[in-house]
RNA sequence: GGGCCCGUAGCUCAGCGGCCAGAGCAGUGGACUUUUAAUCCAUCGGUCCUCGGUUCGAAUCCGAGCGGGCCCA
C-alpha cells in the first residue's frame, strides 16, 4: 500500500532525527505517577495549581497544536491526561514535531488546572521514549471492522474500552475460580499436554510427533484421565486450569483451542459437584460485578443459589414431547429426528442423534441456569451408572444463556465396567466414528489399582467469561481467536 | 449444512452503469500561547478483496473464489 508506505517513510525520517538528539527507545524511563495518581495528588494537595510536581509516562493519543503552545492526551494503563507544552518554557518545544500520535513520551512538569476546568501537567521537561512507525486507528471511531479487532488485537484494546473491559474481566474471572478451589482445599496441579492418547472427551485431536522419540503425540482434549490417576495417587481434591485442543472448525462457537477447568473430589458425589458449581458461579459473579443478579442487554441473569434442576428425560420430554426410552434403537430415534427436521448425519449414532435433538431443542431455552441431571450412559462412557437404572448415569450439565457451562459426573471408578465402556467406544473409533472415545491402557491400569469414589467438573472457562460478561462471540473472550488465512501477503 | 449482509485511502465511511472515485480523521505545509472530536486555509494519499464474464464503458451488473459478520435448523 504505496500511502501507508509513505505515513511509515515520514515515521521513520522523524525517528532518525530523534536519534540524532537522543535515543527515542530508552531501557530506563523515570516515572514517579500514573495518569490516574496524577490526578489524585493533585486533589489531594487541594486542588492548587503547581503545587505538585510529576513524572509520568504514557502514549500521545491526541495532539492539539495552537503555533505556541500545545495540548496533548497521554495514555497508561491507569487512564488519560492531559499535557500542556508552552514554547516559552521549553527550548526543544519545536521537536514536538516529531511526536506523532501513537509515540511513548516521558513528560516531567507541575500539576495545574486549565480554564476549561481540566487538571493538566505544565511540562518543563520531555522526551520520546518510544517512536511509533505505524498510524493507530482513527481517534473517533476507533476500531469496528470485526476482522481487524480479531486479527490485530493490540489494536482492539488501544480503540475499544469494552475489549479492555472483557480482557480484565476474564483475568478477575480466571483467579476466581483458581482462588474458590484453593480456599476449598484443592491442589493445583498440572498434567500433559502431549499425550500418548487424547482421552477423556468425544473430539478429534491435533497430532504431532517428537522428532528424537520417532513417535506421534496427540494435544490433550480434555483433563481428566491424567487427573484421575493422581486420585488413584492418594490426592483427595485436584484441580487445574488448562487450555486443550480440539481439532474441530472454527466460528464463533468454537475455538480450536480453549481453556477448561477439571475438578476431582474423592469421596463426593455429582449433588455434592451440583452444590458446588451454584457456589462456584455465585462467588465468580461477586467478584467480576459485585453481585450474582445483573443483566445482559435484556436478559436478567441471576447466579443466586438454588439452580433449576430437571433431568434429561424430562426436558426433553417437557420441551418436545418425545420420551427417547420409547425409541431405543438407532433408526427408531433417527426416524423421530427426521420428523422434527433435525439433520442427522448418515452414520450417526443413537448418542448422537438424541445429543442433536437436546441442543437443537432444549438447550437453547435454558436462559437462566439450570442443571440437567442424569444422562443416558450411551453418551457418557466415563461417568457411574445410577444403582437402580443401567441406562442412565449419575452425570449433569449446567446450562445458562442457552449453552452449556459445566458437565460433571460421579466419576465410573469400576475397572471393569470402565474397560467395557472403554473398549466399546474404541470399538466404534474403528467403525469410523473419528470423535469416540479411544481405550487408554495406561489409565485403565492405574484404576484396577483402586480409584475412590469422586464427584469430577469440568467448565469451559472462555463459555463462563462469556456468561459474566454477556458476549455473543468466543472472540470476543479469546484474546487472539484461530483466524483463517487471508490468503494474500 | 442453508439463508442474508459486508469487503473502496492508515482508520471511519459515502459513491451502486457514464467526465479524472469522494468526505471526515490521521499525514504534509501554513496561521494560531488554555485546547479537548480544537479551529481556519492549502495539500499528499487508491490492487475500489481476487479471478473471470456482460457492456462502447464496471467500484457499480453477473458468476466463481477468498476473508469476515449475522441469522436459521
Amino acid at each position: 500500500m504505496p500511502s501507508e508506505h509513505e505515513l511509515i517513510q515520514q515515521r521513520l525520517e522523524k525517528r532518525e532525527r530523534l536519534l540524532r538528539l537522543a535515543d527515542p527507545y530508552p531501557a530506563r524511563v523515570q516515572r514517579t505517577h500514573t495518569a490516574l495518581e496524577a490526578l489524585g495528588v493533585f486533589e489531594a494537595a487541594g486542588g492548587v495549581d503547581n503545587a505538585v510536581t510529576v513524572t509520568v509516562v504514557g502514549r500521545v493519543t491526541a495532539q492539539r497544536v495552537m503555533g505556541k503552545a500545545a495540548f496533548l492526551d497521554l495514555r497508561d494503563g491507569s487512564g488519560r491526561i492531559q499535557l500542556h507544552f508552552r514554547r516559552d518554557v521549553l527550548p526543544d518545544y519545536d521537536n514536538l514535531d516529531l511526536v506523532d500520535l501513537g509515540d511513548f513520551l516521558e513528560v516531567s512538569g507541575s500539576v495545574f488546572r486549565t480554564r476549561t476546568g481540566e487538571v493538566t501537567v505544565a511540562v518543563t521537561s520531555w522526551r520520546v521514549i518510544t517512536k511509533a512507525l505505524r498510524p493507530l486507528p482513527e481517534k473517533w471511531h476507533g476500531l469496528t471492522d470485526t476482522e481487524a479487532r480479531y486479527r490485530q488485537r493490540y489494536l482492539d484494546l488501544i480503540a475499544n474500552e469494552r475489549s479492555r473491559e472483557v480482557a480484565r474481566a476474564r483475568s478477575i474471572i480466571v483467579s476466581a475460580v483458581r482462588q474458590f478451589f484453593l480456599n476449598r482445599g484443592f491442589l493445583e496441579v498440572e498434567t500433559p499436554v502431549l499425550q500418548e492418547h487424547a482421552g477423556g472427551a468425544a473430539a478429534r485431536p491435533f497430532t504431532t510427533h517428537h522428532n528424537a522419540l520417532d513417535r506421534d503425540l496427540f494435544l490433550r482434549i480434555s483433563l481428566e484421565l491424567h487427573l484421575k490417576r493422581l486420585l488413584v495417587g492418594g490426592f483427595e481434591k485436584v484441580f487445574e486450569i488448562g487450555r486443550v485442543f480440539r481439532n474441530e472448525g472454527v466460528s464463533y462457537r468454537h475455538n480450536p483451542e480453549f481453556t477448561l477447568l477439571e475438578s476431582y473430589e474423592a469421596y463426593a458425589d455429582y449433588h455434592d459437584v451440583a452444590a458446588m458449581v451454584e457456589e462456584l458461579l455465585g462467588f465468580v459473579a461477586v467478584q467480576a460485578h459485585g453481585t450474582t443478579e445483573f443483566h445482559h442487554g435484556e436478559v436478567e441473569l441471576s447466579l443466586k443459589a438454588p439452580f433449576a434442576r430437571t433431568t434429561y428425560h424430562g426436558a426433553l420430554l417437557e420441551h418436545t414431547g418425545i420420551d427417547y426410552r420409547q425409541y431405543p434403537t438407532t433408526e427408531a430415534l433417527r426416524e423421530v429426528a427426521r420428523s422434527r427436521n433435525v439433520p442427522v448425519a448418515d452414520g450417526a449414532s443413537w448418542a448422537t442423534i438424541l445429543d442433536a435433538l437436546m441442543s437443537t431443542f432444549v438447550e437453547p431455552k435454558l436462559i437462566q441456569p439450570t442443571f440437567i441431571f442424569d444422562y443416558p450412559t450411551a453418551l457418557s462412557p466415563l461417568a457411574k451408572k445410577k444403582v437402580d437404572d443401567e441406562d442412565t448415569v449419575e452425570r449433569f450439565e449446567l446450562f445458562a444463556l442457552g449453552y452449556e457451562i459445566a458437565n460433571a459426573y460421579s466419576e465410573l471408578n469400576d475397572p471393569v465396567d470402565q474397560r467395557e465402556r472403554m473398549e466399546a467406544q474404541s470399538a466404534k473409533q474403528t467403525e469410523g466414528d473419528e470423535e469416540a472415545e479411544v481405550a487408554d491402557e495406561d489409565f485403565l491400569v492405574a484404576i484396577e489399582h483402586g480409584m475412590p469414589p469422586a464427584g469430577g467438573l469440568g467448565i469451559g472457562m472462555d463459555r463462563l467469561v462469556q456468561l459474566i460478561m454477556g458476549e455473543h462471540s468466543l472472540r470476543e473472550v479469546i484474546l487472539f481467536p484461530t483466524m483463517r488465512d487471508r490468503g494474500d501477503e
